[in-house]
DNA sequence: TACCAGGAGAGCG
DNA sequence: CGCTCTCATGGT
């Protein structure tokens, strides 16, 4: 819908939990600031706020049209539908029951990419140093509103690409420096087109991302699902692996691969989105008592 | 202080 | 082949 260019604009929604999707470890960039989430999608400073029956969005610059955001948020996705496709045992319902509200984000691939590869043997907390670094460093200024401190874009491929290992492991990636720097000049390069991986089936899309070095299953399954559209990619990190062997398999020891088919075949089309569900109800509720599946 | 966290590559059976 | 072990890193 066109309108007349506006720097605020509300969205009415339902289900809806803001600081649960910011914080649930698809994002890196946002910050809590006085009740309001601060941010940077694409180029334009942004700060959301949530409140009954919706959340408001500001920008720096008045825009025209919204869609960026509503596509980057996933407005238009109606949960309960999604929701209704989880299975009917206890463990989603629980995890239903303490996280209802989460969302998925539909991020921009090359921003995520980059991202998970900085996350791989890292906690939430230092990969957003790391990330806030990079982009103090190399990417664009956007601009804010006055009195607000500064904010940059998520530097791209083709600038990371003319770096050397050494700048990049001054951000403290350490070990990880050559694969965001290959991973850089892979895609600035047109090796690797990421906008062709929506053309390929999640099996195809995932085998693409993981020729790149330092990117394996469980990275290549987070692009894919937080960026990728694709709603069956299921990253299995430890958390979700304790979730599936405590929850569903007990008394085995099931491979990656294994819980992968598994969870295609058991959680339904939305499979990435029941993760995320379990994702973060294991990270609220720690390791806890057991609950055990009664499908 | 120990502990945590993905992937690659080596080494082993 | 397929599994297990080791490495590299910085914040709690």
């Amino acid at each position: 819908m066109q309108t007349s260019p506006e720097n605020c604009r509300t969205f009415e929604l339902r289900d809806y939990d803001l600081a649960a999707t910011l914080t649930s470890g698809q994002a890196f960039r946002w910050n809590q600031i006085d009740g309001h989430w601060v941010g940077v999608v694409g180029t334009r400073w942004v700060r959301l706020r949530q409140h009954p029956g919706g959340l408001t969005a500001q920008t720096t610059i008045p825009v025209s049209h919204w869609d960026w955001l509503e596509h980057y948020l996933q407005t238009r996705v109606n949960l309960d539908e999604v929701l209704a496709t989880f299975p009917a045992d206890e463990p989603m319902r629980a995890a239903v029951a303490a996280c209802r509200g989460l969302r998925l984000l539909r991020q921009d691939l090359w921003e995520c990419l980059a991202s998970f590869i900085l996350s791989s043997t890292k906690q939430i907390v230092q990969i957003r140093q790391i990330v806030t670094i990079l982009c103090e460093r190399y990417g664009e200024r956007v601009e804010t509103p006055a009195g607000h401190p500064p904010m940059f874009a998520f530097p791209t491929a083709q600038r990371l690409a003319l770096l050397s290992e050494a700048d990049l492991r001054a951000c403290k990636m350490g070990f990880r420096a050559p694969y965001l720097l290959t991973a850089a000049k892979t895609i600035s390069g047109g090796s690797l087109d990421l906008d062709n991986l929506s053309r390929l089936t999640t099996v195809q899309a995932r085998a693409e991302l993981m020729k790149l070095h330092g990117v394996g299953a469980k990275i290549a399954d987070c692009v894919l699902l937080f960026a990728g559209g694709f709603p069956d990619a299921f990253p299995v990190d430890v958390w979700v692996m304790r979730a599936l062997r405590q929850l569903y398999f007990p008394r085995r020891r099931p491979k990656p691969d294994r819980l992968r088919r598994f969870s295609g075949s058991h959680f339904g089309p939305h499979a990435g989105y029941a993760q995320q569900y379990l994702f973060h109800y294991m990270r609220i509720h720690k390791p806890g008592p057991a609950i055990v599946a009664t499908p």
